[in-house]
DNA sequence: ACAGCATCTGAAAACGGTTACAAAATAGAC
DNA sequence: GTCTATTTTGTAACCGTTTTCAGATGCTGT
């Protein structure tokens, strides 16, 4: 033994798996196998395969075993930007989930941009993930030609549509934005405005007006269209446009916000005009950022539970690679979180 | 040429590169030059091939470019936690810049668990990073070996040490903490408390404290044991220091901060506590997120240019790995911005 | 017309793993 | 002890690129 031990390491033998193999006097495919599936293996061989792989310090290379093995346990998302609570939070989560399966997650940002979006797709897929996490249903049409094409598995996150051909995770926005309007609208406002994220590209966005417009339709109540304003999604923006909203002269008793950033700039710009929350203008958010509750006035809002729900997407993709079977249209549930920042209007504006 | 084109496509051409190859006429070789280092090849050339791969949807496999070259155009980096504003906009700026110049960012996070750390390192190196961004110079030893024994180039972000033999860039935390105590001092408070963030394993909190601390010693000032408090994370926790701290019989009359979170946490639960900021105590925080400016009362805090530090870094190690030299240790200018949380102490408490 | 020199192209050997297949070893049955 | 079934191990062909090296081509100056 000791002898082909010899001849095996006088052969020319690089580095990697095969060194490992020189130095147990093994095979490569048994140094493989000890790696990949340790139980394929008899424990002496194991035994003395470890023993190589720590004295020589190998760390297998992981291009060349997705080369040869097609498969990477590596899942690909696409988020609008990292620099969003929403959004890290539930890569977060996410990403634990998947660390604790074993596989990796690679991290692209599209910039709400639908082309950087397609561009990043091929990016992932030329990197070999094996399954994409994407962000609404709102693509490019060569997006889903790509992903078609190349048979890569993935799954909508953030949004419930069961009528669609396509594995979603999420909430259903239209329900609960209806539930935040019925909210103010069952405290007694009749007028109510609607300071929402730009609908453009953003299916979440489009939904969630959508609900607050059927909630107000339902009860006859009418939207002047001044009292809908859209802003990006910065805390300046929103502010700028709670300021134009707030000096109307026939200003709204209630803003329903389509997110909780838009809703503290809502809050934080009454209070500088002098107007007093509730009291004066009932505010309601969504989302439920850590920021909701420490807030004065907190903030009355529809909490969604991110994290779980990026699980459950990471949860659906790697069932379906290990061959599944599993629930294509998952609904995560939504709730309405009553706090400070909402209450029945005053009775001269009612 | 009909013929030899139908020849090479009768032959067993499975994919990629060699059916792309196929469909021009051309050997692989010349494709590979196509993509990689176009001016290499004919324009003749380079347009069949780029018909070729455009009516094919060839997408190169990015597992077998960097087994073949052994560069991935991938950079790693290992954060603590994507679930924090500063590390996510760091993130989202080093991502930005990485792309602009064709790499791509693998990131992972160690829940400020030096193990894990050296987990992911190990990880990363595994996948094939050409470099690893890092947090700080507080690492598992197993971590320096590793990077030795693989010549995997680094850098430490966010702090700024220029005697040490490794990379580094960012704010020199110890001067920012002391001009931001120096700032308090200089309005005339003397009893002045301190919120840290947990020092253990993490450097940039210590040696916040180590300026904190410098700062009141050179004033001859007292620190009493009661008067230095460590949080970890979260608001809540932030909210309780506080609470503590304020209720003590002997309280300071202002605080300093080891982040910004941390002092929203003093300015809310002072507020809750019927003190007036900055009348009653002044608050200063670290960081300067977002809400700083927004916050009512604004916070004074240290401004730290986050996008930049992690851009620099990026620029680093690109410039690293394309032989370029070098500056090792770069510092990222701090600066104290003055808002509405700080006054002199009032007058009977001085 | 030809040597000398770039420039462009192709054949084939890596890169570091996995895995189908075959061979060897072991166990069990008689 | 022989034969078969089962488990364990090894051989070697891939996976899809890059890249070295050599051959082909075209140009220059004489």
């Amino acid at each position: 033994m000791g002898l082909i031990n010899a001849k095996a390491e006088n052969k020319s033998v690089k580095q990697g798996i095969r060194a490992v193999a020189a130095r147990a006097g093994v095979s490569t495919a048994s140094v493989s196998r000890a790696l990949n599936n340790p139980g394929a293996v008899s424990p002496s061989l194991r035994a003395r395969i470890e023993l190589a792989i720590d004295a020589l310090g190998y760390i297998p290379h992981a291009p060349a075993r997705i080369l040869s093995s097609r498969r990477s346990r590596t899942l690909g998302a696409i988020i609008p930007t990292i620099d969003n609570t929403m959004f890290a939070r539930g890569i977060a989560s996410l990403q634990q989930y998947l660390s604790s399966v074993g596989y990796m997650l690679f991290l692209t940002t599209s910039g709400y941009d639908l082309d950087v979006e397609l561009q990043q797709a091929r990016n992932l897929i030329s990197r070999g993930v094996d399954g994409l996490v994407l962000r609404g249903d709102c693509h490019h049409d060569g997006l889903r030609k790509l992903l078609a094409d190349n048979a890569v598995p993935f799954i909508n996150v953030g949004i419930y549509q069961p009528d669609r051909p396509y594995p979603c995770v999420g909430t259903d926005n239209e329900s609960a934005a209806h539930r935040a309007a019925a909210h103010v609208i069952e405290l007694g406002h009749r007028r109510i405005g609607i300071v929402s994220a730009l609908q453009r590209n953003n299916d979440r966005a489009s939904a969630r007006v959508a609900g607050f417009r059927r909630a107000l339709t339902e009860s006859g109540l009418e939207l002047p269209p001044q009292w809908h304003v859209e802003v990006p999604y910065t805390l300046d923006d929103a502010r700028e446009a709670a300021r134009y909203l707030l000096n109307l002269k026939d200003r709204p008793t209630a803003v329903v916000c389509g997110n909780d950033v838009i809703a503290y700039g809502v809050l934080l710009e009454a209070e500088r005009d002098g107007f007093s929350v509730p009291r004066d203008l009932s505010v309601v958010g969504f989302d439920d950022l850590d920021w909701s509750r420490h807030l004065r006035p907190s903030l009355t809002t529809i909490h969604v539970p991110t994290g779980e729900t990026w699980q459950r997407a990471g949860e659906y993709l790697v069932r379906s690679l290990a061959g599944e079977q599993n629930i294509m249209h998952r609904e995560i549930d939504f709730s309405l979180v009553v706090r400070e920042s909402t209450a029945a209007p005053p009775k001269s504006l009612k």
